[in-house]
DNA sequence: GAAGTCTAAGAAATCGATTTCGTCAAGAGT
DNA sequence: ACTCTTGACGAAATCGATTTCTTAGACTTC
C-alpha cells in the first residue's frame, strides 16, 4: 500500500503538505489538486497505526457486554454501532461472559490499544475502571451503574419490575413468584424490588421460596422455575427479570405439562424469536438498541471534548401486549 | 503509562535490551532480572500501536458475519474467539448485514488496520477480496466459499437439506415445501437442492410455489410461510434452510390457527431459545461454534506461516430429535 | 527602496517498540 | 602471548503519519 511519502513524491510536495490536505489544513488549491490526483493514482489509504501512534488515540470504541448470545445485548451492540459509524468510529465488541477477569483483560486491551473510549455493562459492582479512567479515556456504563466517575445510561428497572408484576395481578393471578438474576447486581435488585413492592401493595404477600435467584441464562431460569413448581404451594404466575430466564421458565412449564396460556409469565425484556401467541407472555419491552445508541452518543460527545458534569440517563420500558383484566392472559 | 525508555532508564539498560527481554531474545540473567523488576515497578504495558507500526502486523483477527442477531453467527463468533484467545489474538466482530458495501468497508478497515487475518461469511459470490489477498493477509471463508484463493470451512449443506427433507417424509408428510434464502447464495442453493433431490426421489414432485425464496430473517420466513399457506394446495410440511426463517414460519403457522404439532417443520440450523416441545420441529443441528473454532485454527496456522495448499474443510450436520416413522412429529 | 507582516510550505522532530549494525569483552585454540 | 570466534548489548535506524518550528516569498506601508 502506498505511503504518504510516495504520494508526496508523485505530487511534488512534502509529506507534511499531503497530511495537511487530508486533514483539512490550509494548502493552496493548486497543491491540493496535485495531492488528490497523486493519491487517487496510487490508491492511497492512510496508515491508521502510524496516525494512532503519533496522535496517541484512535477512532475505536470498545464495547464490553456480558453475554453475546443474549439478544438484548446484540441489539444494544447494534445501537452502539449505528451511532459510532455515523461519526466514523469502529466498535470492538468484547464479550466478557459476566467474568470480572475477562472484563479486566478487555479494559487493559482498551488502554494499551489506545481506544478512544469504552462502553460497558459491568460484570459486578467491583469492576476495576481505575486504569482506563486514570488515562482520561471516557467511559459510559450501560444497564448498570458503577461507583466510578463515569456517565451512565440505564433502564428504570424498578418501574419495569413494577409494571411486569402489576400486569400479572391485573390479569387475575394471585400467587406471583419472581426469578431474579444473581443477587448483588443493581439491575437485579431494582427489578425484584419492583416485584416485591407490588406483591406487598396488593396484600397477597410472598411465600417462602417465591424469590429465586438464578444466573441470567436460559438454564438459570429453567432450574429456578422447576424449583418454584416443586414447592408445596406453587405460584400461579412468575416474573423473570430478564428475557432468557423467561425462556428457561417457559421450557420448564412445558416440560411439566402445564399449558403455557394458563400460567402467568411476565418478563422484563423482550423474548427473542417468540413463536408462542403474543398474549401468552407479558413482555416489558426494553429499548435496547436505543440504549446502545444513547450510550454511544454520550461517549462520542465526551471523546469530542464535552466537559459537562457527569450524568445518568434513565430510559423507560413499556409493557406489551397491554393487559386486560381477568384470569389468564390469552383472552 | 510507562514506556520502554522509562523501564530501560530504571533498569540501567538500553531500550533494545528491554525489548529483547520481553520478546524472549538472549539477554543475561542479571539484566533480565533488572528489567523485570523495573517493569513491575512501573506497571509497564507495551504500546501495541508502536509495535504494530514497526512489525507491520497485529494480533487482531477480523470476523465478518452477515447477521449478528442470528444465534448461529454469535455461536460461530464464540468459537472464533475461543480459539483466538488461546493464541493471544483479539477478534474484531464486524456485522455486515449481508450488505456488500459494508463488507467491502470492513475489508478495507482490516487492511488499513493491519489486522493479521480475516474470517468472513461472504455477503455474495461477488465479494471483493482483492485488496486483502494482495496484501498477503490470510483469509478463511466460512459457511460459504468464494472464487478467491483462500481456505474455507463449510457445512455439507446439500446433505443437511437432504436430512431435513427425509426426516419429514419419514414422519409421514407428503406435500413438503421449501423456504430457502436468497437465490444465488451457494449455501442456499445447496440446501434447497437437497430438498429437491429428496422430493424427486420420493416421487411426490413439487407444486408450483413450493419453493419460496426469502431473506434469511424471521420476517422473510414469515412472509414465505404465509404465501405457502395461501396456495390452493398448501403443503403439509416445510423445510427452511435456516433457523430464523423457521421461527418466522412457526409464527405464521400459529397465526393461521394451525397447531404446530400437526404441521411438519424441519429447519437447517438450531432454533434459538426453543420453547415448543422438542418434537414439534426437526432441527438439523449445525456445529456453529466448532465451525468458528475450526476457521480460527486454520487462520492462525496461516498467520503462523503454514504454506500447505489451500483447503476446504467440510463439517457435517446432524438431525435432532431422531425421527420415528409415522404421521406427525409429536409422538 | 527598505522595513515589517503574514502565509504557505518544507525540514525535521515526534510517537514507542523493534531490529539491524557495530563494538567490546570473554573464551578457545595454537 | 597472540589471534580468531562468538555472544551480549548499545546506538541508531525504521515503521508512517502528524505537527512544530523555520524559512522564503509576497504584499503592504512608510
Amino acid at each position: 500500500m502506498a505511503t504518504i511519502y510516495e504520494v508526496a513524491a508523485l505530487a511534488g510536495v512534502s509529506p507534511a503538505t499531503v497530511s495537511r490536505v487530508f486533514n483539512g489544513l490550509t494548502v493552496s488549491e493548486e497543491k491540493q489538486r496535485l495531492v488528490r490526483d497523486a493519491a487517487a493514482r496510487l490508491a492511497f489509504t492512510p496508515n491508521k497505526t502510524a496516525r494512532r501512534l503519533r496522535k496517541q488515540s484512535s477512532e475505536i470504541i470498545a464495547l464490553l457486554i456480558p453475554d453475546i448470545e443474549n439478544p438484548f445485548y446484540t441489539a444494544l451492540a447494534r445501537g452502539v454501532e449505528d451511532r459510532a459509524q455515523e461519526s466514523g468510529f469502529s466498535v470492538v465488541l468484547c464479550n466478557t461472559d459476566d467474568n470480572p477477569g475477562k472484563e479486566l483483560r478487555y479494559l487493559q486491551i482498551a488502554a494499551s490499544e489506545q481506544m478512544a473510549g469504552v462502553i460497558l455493562s459491568p460484570a459486578s459492582d467491583e469492576v476495576d475502571l481505575g486504569a482506563i479512567v486514570s488515562l482520561g479515556r471516557p467511559v459510559v456504563a450501560v444497564d448498570r451503574t458503577t461507583p466510578y466517575p463515569v456517565d451512565a445510561v440505564k433502564i428504570d428497572n424498578r418501574a419495569a419490575g413494577i409494571a411486569a408484576t402489576a400486569a400479572l395481578f391485573d390479569a387475575g393471578y394471585r400467587r406471583i413468584a419472581c426469578i431474579a438474576g444473581p443477587a448483588g447486581i443493581e439491575m437485579t435488585e431494582d427489578r425484584f424490588l419492583g416485584w416485591r413492592q407490588v406483591v406487598a401493595a396488593r396484600g397477597t404477600g410472598t411465600h417462602e421460596g417465591y424469590l429465586q435467584h438464578a444466573n441470567f441464562r436460559v438454564e438459570g431460569g429453567h432450574a429456578a422455575m422447576k424449583a418454584l413448581l416443586a414447592l408445596d404451594t406453587p405460584p400461579d404466575a412468575v416474573v423473570t427479570t430478564n428475557n432468557l430466564m423467561a425462556i428457561g421458565a417457559l421450557q420448564a412449564i412445558a416440560e411439566a405439562g402445564i399449558p403455557p396460556e394458563t400460567f402467568g409469565l411476565a418478563a422484563v425484556g423482550e423474548l427473542p424469536f417468540m413463536v408462542l401467541a403474543p398474549a401468552t407472555v407479558v413482555q416489558v419491552r426494553l429499548p435496547a438498541r436505543y440504549l446502545g445508541r444513547t450510550a454511544a452518543t454520550m461517549l462520542l460527545d465526551r471523546i469530542g471534548g464535552d466537559t459537562q458534569p457527569l450524568r445518568t440517563v434513565v430510559l423507560r420500558a413499556e409493557v406489551s401486549p397491554p393487559v386486560p383484566p381477568g384470569k389468564g392472559l390469552a383472552l
